[in-house]
Parts: structure tokens; sequence; C-alpha cells
DNA sequence: GTAAACCCTGGAGTATAGTCCACGGTGTAT
DNA sequence: ATACACCGTGGACTATACTCCAGGGTTTAC
């Protein structure tokens, strides 16, 4: 199929399968030309397509998806091998989660004190939040 | 005081300090130089510094701590606007953090169904984890 | 006199994942 | 004939926040 197929069948644009392509994540033969140097894809490359979106859907970078798509068309994504990734990617999830609550929790409780009105020196001036205090 | 001296009371590196200037976000009248060319940077440029970074810390980008840096130094960050702006970037880490969340059960729930043993089609055989059923 | 430590500028590169554009060719319908 | 949708390539640009480098000058100590 040709690449509008392609990206209606994927879901992609052409220009993300272009981009795709230019990082090597799916590949074309240079035989895979109708005479018009119109690129034809093989069914496989939707595939693959289909396959990357879908990894990437949970979670993963590009060339996380890239190497796990490998490993299936390899017939080597055990379960736990694939697993292992799975849990990596989650502890990485949960410690960027943490990292976010706690920078949540400090804003919430600056602005606490804030509207309790306690860090206000005078109406009209600026809020001590943010600010330098001492060192 | 001199660009290294500014980078050891900020804790911020020259390459940084020099980034920021370049962006803006701090700037040195044409006149601020030693004799040798070297910049000569007043005390309120380390201090915009270190309210840069403290703003940083509290989840905000390089953009935004600029402009929150801007309505201090302008006396404009009233308690009022400076909450405001903390309650935006609350909402947008809870948001970022749901998406975190959604993922992560996915994931979860995913090596689940793999470890269970339900998902398995053959031992030694691809793992149906992320793999396209039907659809 | 020379090494170390400091300063300057401009520009390239890093990571992530595209998105957009120019310029040009092709295929089909009217 | 020409409008329109489609295809190709290469390269620039977006956002974020630096980081590093080359090539050069200055200051200070020994």
């Amino acid at each position: 199929m040709l690449i509008g197929e392609l990206s209606r069948k994927s879901g992609l644009t052409r220009d993300t399968i272009r981009f795709y392509e230019k990082q090597g994540l799916i590949t074309l033969g240079r035989r895979e030309r109708r005479v018009n140097n119109y690129k034809e894809y093989p069914d496989s490359v939707l595939r693959r397509l289909m396959l990357l979106k879908k990894i990437k859907s949970y979670g993963f970078t590009l060339n996380e998806s890239a190497e796990i798509v490998a490993l299936i068309e390899a017939n080597l994504a055990s379960c736990e091998r694939v697993s292992k990734a799975a849990d990596e990617k989650i502890a990485t999830i949960e410690a960027k989660i943490q990292e976010l609550q706690a920078i949540k929790s400090l804003l919430r409780s600056s602005v606490d004190a804030c509207l309790s009105g306690c860090c206000r020196p005078k109406e009209d001036d600026n809020c001590q939040l943010f600010q330098i205090n001492k060192q």
C-alpha cells in the first residue's frame, strides 16, 4: 500500500511515518517502489507501526518501543522479558509521580500559607510566596 | 561580581547563567564591564537568579519563572496573583499525575495478566502483552 | 615565562517526537 | 488543459533546558 493508506490504517500522519522511517524504526527495501518511485509498503510495516503505536501508548519512548517490537519480531518476547520491561517502566513512572507529588505538596502548602494570611507583609505588597527569606 | 562568583553564589553553572542571559532572563547593561571586558554582575542579578532557581524548584518552567520574577520585581506579585499561578501549576501537575497513573494501571494490569499465565500461548513463545489481538 | 585559572563570543549538540515547508513529480477527472 | 489529490526528498523548526566546544584574551602565582 502507499503511504496515504498506511497513514489511514495506522492512524499516524505521513510525516510521522516518514520520521519513523528516517529513524530506522521501519524499513523499506530499495526495490519496494512502484515505477513512479512511490513507496509500496507491505502489510508487515503496518503491523509494525500498529505495534509501535500500542507499545508507545504504554508509556514507552519510541526507542524503547522499537526495542520491544524487535523482540516480538524475533520471537524473543517471552513473558519474562516483557514483564521485566514493563516493571522497569512502572518503576520510572512511579518515580516521576513521586517527584510531581512532592512539588505539588510544596506548592499546596505554600498556597495555603499564603491564603491563610500569615505571610502577607502589607496589603498590596508582594506575596512572600516564592520569595527568598534567608539563605 | 564576576561570573565565577555569581556561579558559586547562585549554584548555577557559568553555562547556565550565560544561557539565561541569552534568553533575556537576566540582563546586563553594556557598561557593566570591567576594562578587560569581563562582565560585572550587580547583586540584583544574583537575587534574580536565586529567585528564578527557587521558583523553578516549584515546578514552573523557566519562562513561567521569569514571568513571576518580573511580577515580583514590579511589586505586582500580590498573594492573589501568585496563588492563582500556583493553583494553575497544581492543576497541570495533577493532570500529569493522572495521566501517569492511568498508564501505570494499564501496565500493571497487563503484567498481572501476563504473570498469571492466562495470556501465554505456548512456552517459549511471544508473550501476548503488547500484542495486537484484534482491531 | 609559563602554567593555571579565569574571562569572552558564537555556535553546535543533547534528548524527545514530531511538524511543517519548499520544490518538484504523478495520476485522475472534467 | 488544468485542478486536485497524491507522492518524493531534504532540511528547517517547535518546545525545554541546558551542555559543550573552539578559538581567543587576561590575570595571577611561581
